[in-house]
DNA sequence: TCATTAAATTGTT
DNA sequence: AACAATTTAATGA
């Protein structure tokens, strides 16, 4: 399992910060295990702290009253989420799950807004992953309306490997066709097919709860 | 190390 | 949604 210290060496944001800093930011931050389905936020928890998923894989989720899940994201190892609730002040909105054993990082929200004070790269670093995120949310509506599932499940799967919001550069995810899912608003089972059809064309590999990527591009562009 | 079993996940209808 | 097949993880001989 990775550590944290692994974990800023891989953050870009943390190479431009001066030493003094960094080793503040190292000693502020926390870190959490939690076992596969555990929760890790809920709705409505204040947003007391900015997340780091130093191993593992969580997702972003909310359950409708009838119990349907739904997948916004998934955050693989490597990757700091939740700011939108950290500056807005508020409570979260939505509920965050590990898929698997995970290990969390919590920056405290008084070191967040720190560094939002003092450190121009980290600015940088939080306006680039918004206006990511922000692609990434409007390309899931527009692929919603305009994809079929097959071409769904691929940029689903390709928006967990994002190079700027996700610099880890491991090209497997473990994570089950059912949760595959939850992300692409599809059926286990239709997402089973599409994984299929995939796979057949090259653009990635399937193993029991695993799926490697060995074409992010051509996931990424992929159409029926 | 091997065999057995339960649980999770997958493939198909 | 249901069912069978497959894989994994855990257990104990």
């Amino acid at each position: 399992m990775r550590t944290l210290d692994e974990m800023l060496t891989l953050s870009s944001w943390t190479r431009e910060l001066p030493a003094e800093q960094l080793s503040r930011v190292r000693a502020d931050i926390s870190v959490r295990d939690f076992a596969a389905g555990a929760s890790i936020c809920r709705k409505g928890d204040p947003a007391s702290a900015w997340l780091g998923v130093i191993d593992g894989l969580v997702k972003i989720h909310s359950l409708s009253p009838a119990g349907k899940s739904v997948t916004f994201a998934g955050i693989p190892a490597g990757a700091w989420f939740a700011e939108g609730s950290v500056l807005r002040g508020m409570a979260f909105k939505y509920d965050t799950v590990a898929l698997r054993d995970s290990r969390i990082a919590f920056m405290p929200e008084s070191t967040f807004r720190w560094l939002l004070d003092t450190s121009i790269p980290f600015n940088r670093f939080l306006l680039k992953q918004l206006n990511e995120r922000l692609g990434q949310f409007i390309g899931m509506v527009e692929h919603d309306r305009l994809l079929d599932p097959d071409a769904r499940v691929a940029r689903a799967l390709a928006g967990l490997f994002n190079p700027h919001l996700y610099p880890d550069s491991d090209p497997h995810v473990q994570i089950s066709q059912e949760e595959l899912g939850y992300l692409a608003g599809a059926s286990r089972q239709r997402v089973n097919r599409a994984l299929q059809v995939l796979e057949k064309a090259g653009l990635i590999k399937v193993d029991y709860g695993l799926v490697t990527v060995l074409d992010l591009n051509g996931l990424q562009q992929f159409e029926a």
